[in-house]
DNA sequence: GCCAACGTTGGC
DNA sequence: GCCAACGTTGGC
């Protein structure tokens, strides 16, 4: 049994909101989509059954981390991507050669505020998150330290 | 709407 | 293998 890690995972919410999560069947959901090898990466090899995920909603007013999912599926082929008519076609994605990655996730806990980025920039401990360095991942670890402020700030009223 | 940062593509 | 051109992300 490996130590439980945790990431941070961007959505859109015009495209798909925490919400849209949590109104999920289960409250779970295929994260596929990535088309980022980075990512992929993270999605494929480091993601484990458990492991804590807090949900970001970037391009929103205002962005901000949102809640908590974690996962509950691990890393298997994104198979949207040999799918004409997904949104993220990928014609050199096949099912005997698969490219891409997705995992599952399950919402946990919405915050009873969102944390704004502004205050995450802004607060003392999360200065070298990837978020706040300018990072464009849309799939980016945690540190522990990080997870529990975050979920602190998420906690006030 | 602007634009900086970053990733990807493709000519050479 | 280099790097210019281009596309995307995402805060502001």
């Amino acid at each position: 049994m490996s130590e439980k890690r945790y990431w941070l995972m961007k959505s859109e919410p015009n495209a798909y909101s925490f919400s849209d999560l949590m109104n999920e069947e289960g409250s779970t959901a295929e994260w596929d989509g990535v088309r980022n090898y980075q990512a992929r990466n993270t999605m494929r090899d480091d993601m484990k059954t458990g492991d804590g995920v807090i949900f970001y909603h970037s391009n929103a007013k205002p962005p901000g981390a949102v809640g908590t999912a974690e996962i509950v599926r691990e890393g298997y082929p994104d198979f949207t991507a040999w799918d004409p008519d997904s949104e993220h076609p990928d014609p050199k994605s096949t099912p005997d050669n698969p490219i891409w990655y997705m995992v599952d996730i399950k919402a946990v806990d919405e915050f009873k505020r969102l944390v704004p980025l502004r205050e995450i920039k802004a607060t003392p401990g999360l200065e070298e998150m990837p978020l706040v360095k300018n990072s464009r991942l849309s799939v980016q670890p945690v540190t522990k330290p990080e997870w529990d402020i975050i979920l602190a700030l998420g906690d006030q009223d």
